[in-house]
DNA sequence: AGCACGCCGACT
DNA sequence: GTCGGCGTGCTC
């Protein structure tokens, strides 16, 4: 017996199938989809099952034996097979790469490394930073200032042993100490009783549910507080009536014990909730629950899509909107693109909800791909907000640069009523750029070229692209002057302000706050008690959040998202508006929403006042279509990086050429160009974006510029379709 | 990824 | 003369 197996190597030059024999005594356990270990060259991978013959053409002299069977049952169903050259045709991946993406750690096909690890090594902080930074100061090594400067933030990091440790601890630094990966578990805890659908919540999950048994795409468009929840509650009971299974996915940020809790105490245990925060074990408890068939309904992030269920009968994807559905590394796959895939298989409906659209999907819905449904009436007792729109040009006027002067006077008012604030700050970090204010010259990474953001906590810089820690010098390394200060805001800058001005417990919410497991949940746990009266935070306090005694929220610069580069920035800024203003006044109080901006007149600020959807979407489409984007424009991005620069340079003009050469006369093809972030850990990045509608010769000459390249490795070159940035 | 093979500079 | 630099190519 002979096999065809697809071998596990991070190496993207290998993606064809080696032929292997099967000695005697292994033949019965030799399925299509599961893993065996082969002997390759002078190492021993593990790879899958694809294929079983009786005979071979390849020369049999060179055909070695595999070494073993490694699982009972297939880790990869038929369908994952098909859908997994799907996605290596679409996304130009790796076949492997493409199945492992699909798997839990646990029965990815692995190169070696030990499967289970019990233990975390953390470096704990047994010195005060004061301490550490005399050390620094006479410490000649890169890793260990850098290690160093994170341990002053962070008390505690996890890690793995090396020289530069050991000489930390050599010096009484720090110690070592291994801590069990502690499960989290969402508790059952809600007050959640179930509600009667009112007649348009039930119209629309009936259209849902006559579609059961048939490829549909649904774009479930519903205004804040209209009650999407309890329309997809509705929708997968049904489905599990008819013994069917359903995914519901959720943006990571959404994913909270609030939520969890709603759809435990109405569904009890046959619920799997698939975060980003398992650990690899906690994930595989959690896949077996659905391969073993205890699992009937999983809610959970973008890969959760590939949940293993045989007789699927509803996907839901919430908040279709967010970006967070497309994975940003190889492979670039979209959960949207794979759940309407899927639905195909296994001939069930796909519901994209949001109350506010992607322009793509509401666009589809105008064209009848998707089917438009609708709930227009806000549920329950909650009415919109109040939004007020501060002209920061004329506050800056009086000196007013972080807080206009009606924003400090709600929040005195919300206080003095006992009531809690949401304060919204896209910005980590106390400042973002430093600069000596004699010789202009601002504090950047070397390795990144772009500028530090400085931390006051920890008196540190720190990189947000490579996160380089160093501690703030303290001299101008260019001129000597000592005069360095910072411009602009951060989170941090912004809780020091507020805590000048009021006599308020103040709670920041933002990556550097929530990095370690359970703190995020932690937070949101204590401010929902009430433990702290202001909440500030970044993006990730918009979505989803339902805190009934929040009466104000304050977007301290609307113009942070607005001002990005990129042609989504009004989609966006009209997107996060319409979200957080929805955290106000979720319960019988009224909200207020205070928008504070250096563009009061900008469409995508002026329409989220009211939560104009419609009319944002005719304003962006025309703009769209003027400035040929998507959804009149499919893009694809092609980037191109090399440590050697002129390298990069001379690389991304052939590819230029050559899709100019190749490609079909309407398509545009831009650049190349720098990236937005040109350098980043000693890597030049440049782009090449390409703009069409149809063409057909685009595939084929992509596929062969990303052959070629794959054999390269002084270039390396990632085609995403449809990315998210620009 | 690993390792062999192969073609060029500095040396036990 | 050889040791070893790493560029290239192959692994069923």
């Amino acid at each position: 017996m002979y096999i065809d197996v697809l071998c596990e190597l991070s190496a993207k030059a290998i993606d064809n199938v080696f032929t292997y024999h099967v000695p005697k005594d292994l033949e019965s356990g030799i399925k299509i989809g599961i893993r065996v270990s082969i002997p390759f060259g002078k190492m021993i991978l593990e790879g899958f099952v694809v294929g079983i013959n009786n005979d071979t053409t390849y020369d049999k002299s060179k055909i070695k034996d595999i070494i073993n069977v490694l699982d009972k049952e297939p880790v990869l169903s038929d369908e994952m097979l098909i859908l997994g050259k799907y996605l290596s045709d679409t996304l130009l991946c790796s076949k492997v790469s493409a199945y492992q993406v699909m798997l839990p750690k646990a029965l990815k096909a692995k190169n070696g490394s030990d499967i289970k690890i019990k233990y975390n090594r953390y470096l704990r902080k047994i010195k005060s930073n004061e301490e550490i930074d005399e050390y620094i100061k006479g410490c000649k090594y890169e890793g260990q200032v850098n290690l160093l400067c994170k341990l002053k933030e962070e008390d505690i990091l996890i890690t793995k042993m090396s020289s530069t440790i050991n000489t930390i601890i050599r010096h009484g630094l720090g110690e070592i100490v291994n801590i069990e990966e502690k499960r989290y578990h969402y508790s059952g805890l809600s007050n959640y009783q179930k509600v009667t659908l009112n007649n348009e919540q039930e119209q629309v999950a009936n259209r849902i549910i006559s579609s059961f048994d048939k490829s549909e795409t649904f774009l479930l468009y519903g205004v804040t507080g209209s009650g999407k929840t309890e329309v997809y509650m509705h929708v997968i009971e049904e489905a599990l009536k008819k013994g069917k299974e359903a995914i519901m996915l959720v943006p990571e940020i959404s994913l909270t014990p609030q939520i969890v809790g709603k759809f435990i105490s109405r569904f009890g245990d046959v619920i799997s909730v698939l975060h980003s925060r398992l650990s690899d074990s906690e994930r595989y408890d959690e896949y077996r629950k659905i391969t073993e068939g205890k699992a009937k309904i999983v809610i959970g992030t973008r890969s959760a899509i590939f949940v293993p269920f045989k007789n699927l009968g509803v996907i839901i994807i919430d908040e279709e909107h967010t970006g967070s559905y497309k994975q940003e590394n190889h492979p670039r796959y979209n959960a949207k693109s794979v759940a309407i895939w899927r639905s195909n298989y296994h001939k069930c409906p796909v519901v994209l909800g949001s109350a506010t659209p992607s322009l793509e999907s509401f666009a589809r819905a105008g064209n009848k791909v998707y089917t438009l449904l609708t709930l227009t009436k806000r549920a329950g007792v909650s009415t919109l907000p109040n939004v007020k729109i501060i002209d920061m040009k004329e506050e800056a006027k009086k000196n007013n640069f972080l807080l206009s002067d009606l924003l400090k006077e709600k929040v005195k008012e919300k206080l003095i009523l006992g009531e809690q604030i949401i304060l919204l700050l896209n910005r980590r970090g106390y400042s973002n750029i430093l600069t000596c204010r004699d010789c202009g010259n601002t504090l950047k990474c070397p390795n990144c070229d772009i500028s530090f953001t400085y931390h006051k906590t920890s008196n540190n810089l720190k990189c947000h692209y490579c996160s380089l820690s160093r501690p703030l010098p303290s001299k101008c390394p260019n001129c000597g002057s000592t005069n360095i200060k910072d411009y602009g805001v951060g989170t941090e800058k912004l809780e020091e302000e507020l805590n000048k001005l009021y006599d308020a417990k103040i709670v920041r919410m933002d990556i550097d706050t929530t990095r370690r497991k359970g703190e995020h949940e932690k937070i949101i746990d204590s401010f929902g008690n009430h433990e702290y009266d202001i909440l500030i935070g970044t993006q990730m306090i918009a979505k989803g959040l339902d805190f009934p005694s929040v009466t104000l929220v304050g977007v301290i610069s609307a113009d942070s998202s607005l001002n990005i580069p990129d042609f989504r920035s009004s989609e966006n800024t009209f997107q996060l508006l319409c979200q957080v203003s929805g955290r106000a006044g979720r319960s019988s109080i009224p909200g207020e929403v205070i928008i504070q901006t250096y563009n009061p007149n900008h469409y995508s600020i002026v329409l989220s006042k009211n939560h104009d959807y419609l009319s944002f979407y005719k304003e962006e489409m025309k703009m769209r279509k003027m400035l040929k984007y998507s959804p009149y424009y499919f893009m694809t991005l092609v980037e191109i990086s090399s440590k050697d620069y002129e390298l990069s340079f001379k690389e991304a003009g052939k590819i230029s050429t050559y899709l100019k050469n190749n490609l079909d006369m309407e398509s545009i093809i831009l650049g190349p160009s720098m990236a937005s972030m040109f350098k980043v850990n000693n890597i030049y990045h440049l782009e090449i974006i390409i703009k069409y509608r149809k063409d057909d010769n685009l595939k084929n000459a992509l596929k062969y510029i990303d052959d070629i390249y794959k054999r390269n490795n002084k270039v390396s070159v990632e085609i995403d379709f449809d990315p998210l940035k620009i």
